[in-house]
RNA sequence: GGACGGGUGGCAGAGUGGUCGAAUGCACCGGUCUUGAAAACCGGCGUGCCGCAAGGUACCGGGGGUUCGAAUCCCUCCCCGUCCGCCA
């Protein structure tokens, strides 16, 4: 959400970034609807305060005449109230429509424009470069070490759905190791987030489940949903709180499954574990004071590059344009690796997303924070970022890591929890 | 899943139809005292919205209802505690 009296104040530059971001939003109907149902509001509130005033004075009435004289009078106010809250109730709903569909405001250095407008910022510390032998992609090599049963997980669930065995697993418990031990080194409060969460929640942090096109799989007869990520449970793990200054910046870590329907979806490059329904992800997240939210984003950057860098993985950093921007996001970062068996002869894949939600998110979640021995609070900013997305990061590291000889190197960060430097050698 | 008891300000905790946005204690802020600190004492101290301000209005887990008037009564949902049942 953003702060009605910026829309307000600013409607036109408002109204300008819808538009960047392709969102269709009245603002001007907004800030009509939303100055004349204040005036109504003000009606409200002086015709309430009349009827508080007569409410009072019956207690002290001195006969019976005078007090049922009184409550006739009160009776006749507030239905005048209701009146007038109905009108307001109308135009409020009305005016929330557009609010809700209001983006966030966009960072000034994000490249406006669809998606073809996005930035290149920088390249990891490993270069692309062609492996000089015939190259499978993960789920040829998968099928090759009995990494991955496709077959069994559609059976049971679906398309979509995977067993991973072997190898893979020991991978996914690395990979969690591996993002969890560098992240609590640098401060971070490490946990494991319920896989579901209220609608209330998901709403909160931007998410619209039981919707048409929905990516979120909700629970028959229970107001429950499964998590898209661990960003709807570590951002309402603080909704409706006051956090103290001092507690700024709150850096949070989650391990959580993650469930996405993926509708309309189909077609799209999204062969094996690339689009799946079901995959495991640590997620880092942030709460901070304003001036603190542009710096952590970059730290949030670098610490995905550090991850990508140490897994020994080509990679690229992108700034997102405005055009492919979710609601909540001022600026967003992606990290897309490099993946040798993918497309033609090899493509860059999205491994990762940093996003600076700035006071949206807080906003819808209630989210504040106060200084000591000041009054009022103010409204946190947050900011997620993934740490490693278990299955992309599986397909880079089989297709970057594989060997001439059909084995697959395991990198060195890993081999500590994977209990060996190869994959697929004769013992 | 069943029975009972609860959900009130940052925390603890009173309040069962009007004078209650709400006692009291702790915490916090300011002051007096002190060489300094502690203690003691005095004063202040919830949040949102409207307003330059005075002030007004809304909020006692969420939603709905009764009433001139609800923290207080009724319905409903959610959550917490205790005991029982079931269970990895």
């Amino acid at each position: 959400m953003l702060d009605k009296k910026f829309i307000i104040a600013n409607a036109d530059l408002v109204q300008q970034n819808c538009e960047h971001r392709g969102v269709k939003s009245d603002v001007g109907r907004y800030v009509s609807l939303e100055t004349e149902s204040r005036q109504i509001q003000q009606e409200i509130e002086e015709l309430s305060r009349q009827a508080n005033a007569v409410s009072k004075s019956i207690g002290k009435a001195k006969d019976d005449a005078e007090r049922e004289q009184r409550k006739e009078e009160g009776r006749q106010l507030r239905e005048q109230k209701d009146a007038r809250q109905t009108e307001f109730d109308r135009l409020a709903a009305e005016a929330g429509a557009i609010y809700r569909s209001m983006p966030n405001m966009t960072h000034p250095e994000a490249p406006i424009g669809e998606e073809a407008h996005s930035r290149e910022l920088r390249r990891g510390e490993h270069e692309v470069r062609p492996l000089g032998f015939p190259v499978l992609d993960h789920v040829e090599l998968a099928a090759q070490h009995d990494l991955i049963d496709f077959e069994a997980g559609a059976r049971i669930a679906g398309a979509g759905f995977y067993f991973l065995k072997n190898e893979a697993v020991l991978l996914e418990l690395a990979l969690q190791q591996y993002a969890i031990q560098l992240l609590v080194g640098e401060g971070f409060v490490p946990t494991i987030t319920p896989d579901l969460a209220r609608t209330e929640i998901l709403h909160g942090v931007g998410f619209i489940p039981r919707g048409p096109e929905t990516q979120i799989y909700s629970i028959e007869n229970f107001d429950l949903n499964l998590v898209a990520t661990a960003e709807i449970t570590l951002g309402g793990m603080y909704a409706d709180q006051v956090l103290d200054a001092e507690q700024l910046p709150l850096k949070m870590c989650g391990i959580s499954h993650c469930f996405r329907t993926e509708a309309g979806a189909a077609g799209r490059a999204s062969r094996g574990l690339y689009r799946v329904h079901q995959f495991t992800k640590v997620e880092m997240f942030a709460f901070t004071a304003p001036e603190q939210s542009e710096d952590m984003h970059n730290y949030f950057c670098d610490l995905e590059c550090q991850i990508f860098d140490g897994l020994g993985i080509p990679y690229r950093v992108i700034d997102t344009a405005t055009g492919d921007l979710g609601g909540p996001a001022y600026r967003k970062f992606d990290l897309e690796a490099w993946m040798p068996g993918r497309g033609e002869s090899g493509e860059f894949g999205e491994v990762t997303s940093a996003s600076n939600c700035t006071d949206y998110q807080a906003r819808r979640l209630n989210i504040r924070y106060k200084n000591k021995g000041e009054k009022g609070t103010h409204f946190a900013h947050t900011l997620n970022g993934t740490a490693v997305a278990i299955s992309r990061a599986i397909i880079a590291i089989l297709e970057n890591c594989q060997q001439p000889d059909g084995t697959i190197l395991v990198p060195e960060v890993l081999q500590q929890w994977v209990g060996k430097d190869r994959i697929g050698a004769t013992e």
